[in-house]
DNA sequence: TTTTATCATCGTAATATTGCAATATTACAT
DNA sequence: ATGTAATATTGCAATATTACGATGATAAAA
């Protein structure tokens, strides 16, 4: 196949998966720390800084937006992109409560 | 394209990204939880607990080994999949030192 | 109004991932 | 040695992801 079955899993271990999907990509990680650096930012900033083309910037960035962690300003013809602070730490927890559940004694 | 331009971002966040892929996929997640939650574990149990079949288990499995997350003793004909706590312990310290270095304040 | 700048979307090619059947390998028991 | 159980590897089909050029949409500037 080539598709996810995402049926026989649980909620919370889908949910994970998810949530990991959009660091598992150096351009998304690198997108995120460099608005993060910004007190704001826009689009072709982020186009100039990583070198990738403009669309596939846009896809990335629709990528974490659809994740919740971009709170977008619109300034004239500009979009201040944004760090959602408040998802981002959420994200946070739930890693760090997934990793404190599974590290257990074994072996 | 389709391949990720690795040679254009920091060693850190091609790492990142690398950690983040292991646990980019529920059957991985699961795994993870399911080992964690034995003693020991074989890789029969993991085939018989997910819903996957036994090269599909075995090909995840051999992902998060090469992440460095498996410790396998050999018992018999059997394997004991064992969790790397150092390992994930080290994980986890990368994700919450990206996480505390990106939150910021912005906008 | 026309131009220009910025960002999104569409279409498409290249590559990666997922999943399984078939097969190979490994280790033990007989 | 032979058989058997457990796991790994291979090969392949289906699907997903990544990347970019071309094209749209929108809003400020000229």
């Amino acid at each position: 196949m080539g598709a996810s079955k995402l049926d026989i899993y649980t909620p919370e271990i889908n949910d994970m998966a998810t949530i990991a999907k959009v660091f598992a990509h150096p351009a998304r990680v690198a997108i995120l720390q460099y608005i993060s650096k910004q007190e704001g930012c826009i689009c072709n900033d982020i186009v100039d800084e990583i070198g990738l083309s403009q669309p596939t910037i846009s896809q990335h960035l629709k990528v974490i937006n659809e994740a919740g962690l971009l709170k977008g300003n619109f300034v004239g013809k500009s979009i201040c992109y944004c760090l959602n602070i408040n998802r981002f730490q959420e994200f946070q927890e739930l890693f760090n409560s997934f990793f404190n559940k599974t590290k257990s004694n074994c072996c």
